[in-house]
This record gives C-alpha cells, structure tokens and sequence, in this order.
DNA sequence: CAAATAGTGTCTTTTAGACACTATTCG
DNA sequence: CGAATAGTGTCTAAAAGACACTATTTG
C-alpha cells in the first residue's frame, strides 16, 4: 500500500492517535423465550461489555477477549456494526468506539452475576446514549439475518422442533408468526433427522437440524 | 460512560494506539451511464483516495478532507461501510482503516488528472486488496440503495425524464431494468414538474423531480 | 372419545414480470 | 404517414397471507 502523502509532506502516521475500543452487543434468547442482552455492571450504571484494544490486537481479538472475561463464553464470531466517533466528549481522551453484535445460545452465557446479567430486551436499565444506538443496531440486523434463515446463529440446540425454532425466531422479531407460512418458508432449508419427539400431549413433532 | 477496566488496574487508555486512516469509494455514473469510482495515483499505481486521521477530527471530516483536496468536492455524506484491522502486513506501522462510501454526481467531480481519475469499474486497474473488498462494498450497498428508490443519492440533476433516470439505475444495477415495472416502482415516489422535455424525436416525455 | 398439537391443502391477495396496445411527437 | 419514444392496460407467474381441514398422539 502506498503511503499516505500529507501536503505538508509530513509522515502522517507520526499524528497523534486515538484510543480505540470495542464494544459489543450479546444477544441471545432466554428459556422464556425473551430477546436479551449481555450488560455489564460498573459504578452501579450498565454498560455494554467493551475494553480498549491492546497492541497489534484485532478488533475480533479484543472483543473476544472482553468477553470471555465477562460471560466466560469462547467461540464467538462477532460482527463489525459502526464506529462511534465521539462515543463520549467528557471522556479522558480521544476514543473511537468500534461497535460489534454478536448471538450466544443462553446456556453458553456464564456470568457472574455481580459483575454482569443478561438480561431482557423488556426490562432494559438506562444505557450510555451510543450504547443504546449499538443495540438498535444489533438488534435490526439479527432481525434481518432471521428473517428467511433458520436460526443462522444457532440460539437453538440441535435437534429441535418446528415449534421451538418458530418460538425463537419470534422472540428475534419481537412478534407473532404465522405457523404455516413459517413452517413452509424454514423447512426447506432443515434437515429432518428422522426422529420425533415423545412423550408431549398431541402428535409428536419431528426433529430437526440446520442444514 | 464508565472507565473500561483492566485486570490488572491499568488505565486502558495508555495502552498504545493504533493509527487510523479512513479510505473511501466515490461512486458515479459518467455521461456515458456507466458506474465509475474515483482513484487516485501514487508511485505508478492506483488506490482509492484516503488519508490519516487528524487529531479530534471526526472520520467524516477527515473523509471530506481527503476528497476536497483530491477531487474538489464538498457536501458530501460519506457512510461507513467496514473497519479493516490488517489493511496491510507490511505497512509501517500498526494501522486501522475505516472504509467509506460516497456517491456524487459525475459534474462535481474536479479532478486533476495527474493525481486522480474516474475510472469505470469496467476498466479497472489492479488495486490494493483490501481496496477491491471496499469498492465491491461500495457498489452492493449503492445497489441496495437504489433497488426501490429513484436516485437516493441525487446522482441525476433535476428535472429528469423516467427514461434518464432509468439509466442511471441501469447503471448502478449493472444489468437493463424492464420499462414498464420501473416506472410503476419509481413514479409514485416522484414529483411531476408539469413540463415536458421538447426537442427529440417521440412523444415529448414529461419531467419529474425527487420528492 | 375429547383435547391438544403437528402437518397440509387450497383459496385469496399481493407483487413482479411479460407483452402488447395506445398516445404523441418529428420529419 | 412511418418511425420513434412515452405511457398504460391487462394477463400471467410467483410469493405471501389466511383459513380450515386432516393426522396422530395422550389421558
């Protein structure tokens, strides 16, 4: 890559720089069904989960690094959102906030209660001002990413149920669904793993798996 | 917002920084109707235009920064696409680049065409690599745009016939568009001025204007 | 058998695509 | 009038929504 060439002629890497951090947006859905967020706790306010980025660290590194810290829980693939320019002007510095989403079936969740919660889209606290633009955000594209696939971030623990991946794809939309547009719009793409689920009052439903 | 804590008590924010850049894909469509991005030329080879972050700048203004100087254009509203952590291995330092879209009509473009040109992406030099991820960014999100939209950035001066308009679409979709279906899309999101364009050969098409 | 849930057939509504027809101008 | 382009009616195809029916289990 060429280098930045300043009028000036001076090397413009040489500029001061900002402080960069991540934040991230965990969402995942409780076994009541509810969308839900992972906050974290400090000076008796809450927060999205966040560190600054370390040395020749990536901004994936750093948020997974955050993470696990915070909810003990590895393997994430988290996904860019937005920067945040100014995420706070009475801040100690000049801050750049990279803003990230990711989803986490709740039983991966570990958290020590004291320091973090999950918890339901419902009963939100108050946030920081750009936190609640982050989990807008987030919220919006996992909607969209759930809206014809089923289940791409595996909330949902194989092998499930029609019913049980329509319950979640509901608490992802925040709404009803129709049953039979639902069924005939996912079941095409599940694999059906040929079994079905005993022991429930009614037919048994049969069993299924992504891809 | 909370001071983001290390384990080991460290204020995070004296860790050191990364440098930032911003890089942006100017889209047009040239009179010739064809999608054209801006690139700027140093040492033999093609780039999109970008530049280092400034001090408390905001990735916005460094973004109109670079393009006033490089393409004499002002008013623009650049969008965030993607943030790259690695934009290249042997680079002289620890660099993040944000990448930006922006789209412009051909006529505002001032180029000097001893540091940049507008090149159609059908005749596309080789470039960076991160460079081509951004443009290719660039022109989905630009497609996305104008799926349902007439002319969202304004890439057309008002008036405009249906006809004029449908081949800045053309453009940008990078295939023929059917007539008929067009219009039914984008005539009742436009405004009819009233008056006809004279002159050429046909029945005298009528103009119209955004909103 | 009644209640409950799974699964499906089919009609309607909506939307996109295809095609051809009418309308108005220039030369 | 013929050629050219603008504008529209309407049929068809595909997709989404609505509704009700059948199927299979438990108790």
């Amino acid at each position: 890559m060429a280098t930045y060439i300043d009028p000036s002629g001076r090397r413009l890497d040489e500029y001061p720089r900002p402080s960069v951090a991540v934040d991230t947006a965990v969402l995942t859905v409780t076994a009541e069904r509810e969308l839900a967020v992972l906050l974290v706790t400090t000076d008796g306010g809450w927060r999205l989960p966040g560190t600054f980025l370390h040395e020749r660290e990536t901004l994936s590194d750093a948020v997974l690094r955050s993470l696990l810290a915070k909810a003990g829980v590895e393997g994430l693939s988290p996904r860019q959102l937005h920067v945040f320019d100014e995420p706070d002007r009475d801040d100690r510095g000049w801050v750049l906030s990279v803003a990230h989403r990711d989803a986490v079936p709740f039983a991966r969740l570990v958290v020590d209660a004291s320091l973090a919660r999950v918890i339901p889209l419902s009963a939100l606290p108050p946030l920081p001002f750009a936190h609640e633009d982050i989990l807008k955000a987030a919220v919006a594209t996992l909607r969209a990413d759930y809206a014809y696939v089923p289940d791409p971030s595996g909330l949902l623990s194989e092998p499930f149920t029609l019913r049980d991946l329509q319950s979640v794809h509901e608490a992802v939309a925040g709404e009803p669904l129709r049953r039979d547009t639902f069924r005939r719009t996912m079941e095409p793409q599940l694999r059906a793993t040929g079994d079905t689920l005993q022991g429930a009052v009614g037919k048994p439903p049969r069993l299924f798996a992504r891809v």
